[in-house]
DNA sequence: GCCAACGTTGGC
DNA sequence: GCCAACGTTGGC
């Protein structure tokens, strides 16, 4: 087997909740990305995402949303364990363990970016160099999505 | 706080 | 299987 390349991906945090500060202050800059209850997005997380795969951390539903930094996939999808958690908020009683609805990662901070790229920013590329990315997709809600290569390389340039 | 977009639920 | 009601997301 050829070794794969990595995928890229788009992460949306709320950074009330869990910003790219909260990732770089964990042991290891490492946390599990759990709650995650889309299909889609569960989807990818189970069955598209490898360890190596690079991410861009968005911050979403603040002041100043857009790209913050880049985090690796550090795992596989593993069943999301909040899920069987009655006291948790994103516990889900129609979930049985052998057959577990939602999944999780790990996800390692690999670098802060140096400056915001910010969503008014990314939108301003949206004729052209990002071109149909997900993110600017109209009404897009997704809390995981993909990043073409060419999209990723063209963002990373605007840094 | 508003509201558009869109996924999910449940009655039929 | 349809579709209205409802809940959530997320920018503004």
């Amino acid at each position: 087997m050829a070794k794969s390349t990595p995928a890229y991906w788009l992460l949306k945090s709320e950074p009330d909740a869990f910003s790219i500060d909260d990732l770089e202050r964990r042991p290891r800059q490492t946390e599990m990305w759990d709650g995650v209850r889309n299909y889609q997005a569960r989807n990818l997380i189970r069955d598209a995402m490898k360890p190596g795969d690079l991410a861009f951390f968005y911050h979403s539903s603040c002041a100043q949303p857009g790209i913050v930094g880049v985090a690796q996939i550090a795992s596989a999808g593993y069943p999301d364990p909040t899920q069987f958690d009655a006291a948790h908020a994103h516990y889900d009683p129609g979930s049985k363990r052998d057959d577990p609805r939602w999944y999780a990662i790990d996800v390692r901070l690999d670098r802060k970016l140096h400056r915001l790229l910010a969503l008014d920013e990314l939108r301003s590329h949206a004729g052209t160099g990002l071109k149909d990315l997900r993110l600017l997709a109209r009404g897009n809600r997704l809390s995981v999505m993909p990043v073409s290569p060419q999209h990723w390389r063209f963002i990373l340039g605007l840094e």
